[in-house]
Order: structure tokens, then sequence, then C-alpha cells
DNA sequence: GTCTATAATAAGATAGAC
DNA sequence: GTCTATCTTATTATAGAC
């Protein structure tokens, strides 16, 4: 006879932390207030403190499925016939939420933030770990295939190849005729000339 | 009869901008309170606010000097025999600060409060347009003898080798592993390929 | 020009009624 | 589970003496 519906909870949970994100991606970490989210979500100071135990857990909870979403975006790219458009494909995925305003600033945030919640950079680090070690397996495989240069090192091209997904959101802050749509193409040349895709070995 | 030496005065500034920079670089922009900065530079609330009229304008102060070295680095990179070894040149200029421990978190929080602080904003996007604008400058140069890939637009050129130098910058602030000074030859090598280098064309 | 003291305000989190 | 009211603490910036 338990006195809370899970499902319920949780879908509160999310309803708070989406209000939160908005609030977050404009007014940044610590300028948002907790009044803020509460008028943003509809409720009041109590209601937010029975859901989370503080400002930054409300933070935390919006990155808290980056990891699954990852997680299925390389399951996805590595069952894809063709390595690499898996490759291509996962690249597009970590890209899409450039396409919803404010997002760029909301990740900028992240990171900013991570340098000083403990909790989050340990979040923050194994979402990066676990996504270069996924896409450093795709590349290795791509290189067994001869799709791409083998010489490079698998674990150094993951960087870059993640590094330059943060190019796009670092470019997108900072300057607002930096279009993300039309610099995929971009980004793709680059990847393709990097990684010696398609010189018909 | 002026009662203030203006030497004086320019190098107490300077001496509280860096005695900040470090107390931003740590505790972030809002975190750092006007005590903190107090303290690091040793000198009273009283005297702080003799100097600079709030805490927006001792951060916007750090980065006032950056469109000056930028022009420098520029300069020389358009004055090297050798347009490809400027450019070079230049993104390793571009690079240095990752020397300094908490560089990378510092810039991080630059942009962060560039998306808040309208001053601070047209700081950053003034900078960056102009080493954009000298960067393809470079690029066209260098297209015209032959030195790289002359199919590529300039400018799009350009803010990819800027997005590139942001890259490193993202990467040493989320991963504590990764090495700037090592990850510039890949840098090098992601460049070359990507503008068409060596061809022997 | 530098200090101490403080005004003025605002924020995160909690208590306790309903 | 949700609310209102509030406790407690911290912060920017100023006033005015030296």
């Amino acid at each position: 006879m338990r006195t809370v519906d899970p499902v319920k909870y949780e879908a509160k949970r999310r309803h708070i932390t989406e209000a939160a994100a908005g609030c977050f991606a404009i007014k940044g970490f610590e300028k948002t207030t907790t009044a803020d989210i509460c008028a943003a979500a509809g409720i009041s100071s109590g209601s937010l403190f029975h859901y989370f135990p503080n400002k930054g857990a409300v933070f935390r909870a919006i990155f808290e499925l980056d990891g699954q979403d990852n997680a299925a975006y390389l399951a996805t790219a590595s069952a894809a016939e063709d390595v690499w458009e898996g490759l291509l494909g996962l690249v597009d995925e970590l890209l899409n939420p450039l396409e919803t305003p404010g997002a760029a600033g909301l990740v900028t945030e992240l990171v900013a933030q991570a340098g000083r919640d403990e909790e989050l950079f340990e979040l923050v680090a194994r979402n990066d770990i676990e996504l270069r070690a996924g896409i450093a397996g795709l590349l290795g495989k791509a290189a067994r295939q001869e799709r791409i240069d083998g010489s490079i090192d698998s674990d150094t091209a993951a960087t870059w190849v993640v590094g330059l997904v943060d190019a796009m959101y670092s470019r997108a802050t900072i300057d607002p005729d930096f279009d993300p749509a039309a610099q995929r193409v971009t980004l793709r040349l680059i990847l393709s000339r990097f990684l010696g895709h398609g010189l018909g070995r």
C-alpha cells in the first residue's frame, strides 16, 4: 500500500526538469532562482523541494538521461549496414539538439557548471568517456573494413570526432550567424578528409 | 596638475583584473564575490569600486586586450614568408593560453557569460569576427598560392579553423586526460587534410 | 585613494498548516 | 503532496571617515 504512484511521480519530475531547462538556458544556472523554476513549472517552492533536494539536483536531472540516449545512438550506429553511414548518423543525432533554440547555451552552461559541481562532472565525464569509446569502436571497425585510414589511432580520432561536435555547439553559442544545419555539410567534409574516407583504397 | 598618475592607475587595474581572473577561473563569475576579488588582490571593497563600476566590468577587463593580441598575431602570420607556416603559428598562439592552468575554464565562463551580458557579448563577437576575417584572408592568400585547396570557401574554412581551436578548449575543460600539447599534432593533421595542404598540386 | 561599516536586497531552503 | 510564510544567510554597492 504505497502512497505514491511512481509513474506520476516521475512524470512530475520530468515536467519540472523541462520547465527548469528553459530557465537555465536563458539565465544560466546561478541566475536562475528556484522561484523562477517554480513559476515556469506552475508549482510552489514547497513542492519543488519535495521532488528535488536542491537546485543543483534539478540541473543534473536534465542531463541524466543523456547517457542512455547516447548508448541508443551508438547501438543504432553499430547496427548500420554501412559503418561510415552509421558514424555520420550518430554525429547527426549528437547535433540534433542544436535545432532547439537555447540548447547550445544550455550545453555551455553544463560544461561551465561541471567544473564546479563534482557530481555533475562525474555525470558528464562518464557520458563523454562512453561516447568516445563507442565511437572509437566504430572507427576501428571502419579501419578494418578499409573504409577509412587505418593509420590514425582510434581513440585520438574519436576524441576529435566529439571535438568537432563540440565545435558546432561552441560556434552556435558565440556566433549568431552560424547556421548549424548548413555547417553539417562542412563537418562531414572535415570528417571525410581527416579520417581518409573515400580515398578509394 | 592632475591628481592621478595614469600609469599607476592602469597598473593597479591590471593587478586587480589578474587577481580576479584567478577567482573567476575557479569559482565562475556568479560564485566569485567581490569580497573574493578584494581578498585576492589585497585591497578593500571601497578600493575595488574605485577602479571598476561593478563586478561585470572587472570580468570584461580581463578580455579587453584580446582583440589587440589577436590583431598582433594576425599581423605576424600575414608577414610570414610561408603562408601555411604563418597560419600554423597563429593557431599555436591561440592555443597558448591552454598551458596556463584554469585558462580553459575561464574561456568556458566567458562564453557562458557572453550569452547574458550584452557588453561582453559585443566584445567577444567583435574579436571573433575580426579573427575569422583575418584567417579567411590568410586562407585566400594560401589558395591563390596553391598551397591549399582553392575550392573551399575562405569564410567557411576560417570558421572551422576557429572551431577547431574552440574544440581544444572544450575538450580541455571536459576531459582531465586531454593533453593539449600532444593534441596540437592531431589538430595540424586535421587542418592539413581538411584544407588540402601538401597535396603536391 | 584607501579604508571600515553598513544599507538594501535577495536567495535557497524549511516549517508546518491544510 | 501542495501550499504560504518565513528563517537565515549572503551579496553588491555606497557613505563617509581618514
